[in-house]
DNA sequence: CCTTTGTTATAATGCTTCTATAACAAAGGA
DNA sequence: TCCTTTGTTATAGAAGCATTATAACAAAGG
C-alpha cells in the first residue's frame, strides 16, 4: 500500500500515518489478517523516525484497527464497537455539519457528499 | 448565549470557544448583526486569557465567520464561500467515513445521522 | 478626559511532536 | 546455538503550540 506523508502539512506525521491506514481499511486495499510493515521498514521506507511509526501504530491498536503480534507485527484485525464508533461519529460532525450548515449548504447537498464518498468505501 | 468550557479535555481551549460559536450560529443562537463579548469580558467570563479568546475570534474572522468592528467588537458576519466550505467539508468527513465505515456503520446510518444532527440546525 | 475597544509585543511555562540512541525479551531462521 | 528481526521501553533533546501574564498603543464613544 501506498503511504504519502506531507511533510508541509500542520497535520502531525503520526496522525497521517493513522489516516491513511485507516482509509486502507475502508477501500479494502488493506484487509483482515494483512500485516503492515515493521516499524523500522515503514520509518526508514517513509524517512520519518521509527517512534512515529510506533505512535501510529499505538494508536491504531487502542482504536481498534490492529493487533500487534510479536511474530507477525502489526496485523489488520477490527474490532467492531457500533455504538462506541457511532458516538465518535456523531461528535465527529456536529462541528464540521454546524460549519457547513452556517455556509448555506444545505442537508441535500450533505447527503450526496455522503453518497459520493461512501462509494469509495467497499465495506457496506 | 451560554459558553461551556471543559478545561479538562484535551481539545484546545480557543477550538472549544471557535467550536461553540460556529455551533451558536448554526442553531440560530447567533444571527447576522449580533455583537459577541469583547475579548476581555469573555475570557473574564469564562476565567481564561485574554488572549486565548482573541485567538478564538481570530480564526472566526479568518474563516469567514465574523467581522470585528473597533466600534462593535466582534460581529457575527457569515461570509459565504459555499465552494470552500463543500472543500473543507470533504476533508472533515473523508478520515470520520472512513472511520465508520471500518466499525459496520452503514451509509443508511450515516444519512440517518445526518438528518438526525442537521435538524438542530435551523438555517437550511 | 476617561474608559473601552481591538491589536501587538514580549516573555515564561508546560505540553506535544519528532528525532536520536540505546537497550530488552521473544520469536524465527540458519 | 547464534544471529537477526520483532515490538517495546527508557531517556533526552529540539522545536513548536497553547496558555498565561504584563504592558503598551491608537481609535472610538460617552
Amino acid at each position: 500500500m501506498l503511504i504519502e506523508i506531507d511533510f508541509n502539512s500542520d497535520e502531525a506525521l503520526y496522525l497521517q500515518l493513522r489516516n491513511q491506514i485507516i482509509m486502507g481499511i475502508a477501500t479494502m486495499e488493506l484487509r483482515e489478517g494483512d500485516s503492515l510493515p515493521s516499524v523500522r521498514q515503514l520509518a526508514e521506507h517513509i524517512g520519518i523516525n521509527m517512534h512515529t511509526v510506533n505512535k501510529a501504530y499505538t494508536v491504531l491498536k487502542q482504536e481498534g484497527f490492529v493487533k500487534v503480534d510479536r511474530r507477525r507485527g502489526a496485523v489488520i484485525a477490527i474490532d467492531l464497537n457500533k455504538i462506541k464508533a457511532l458516538e465518535e461519529l456523531k461528535k465527529d460532525l456536529f462541528v464540521a455539519l454546524a460549519k457547513s450548515s452556517c455556509k448555506g449548504i444545505s442537508r441535500q447537498e450533505v447527503h450526496e457528499l455522503i453518497d459520493e464518498l461512501y462509494s469509495e468505501y467497499h465495506t457496506i
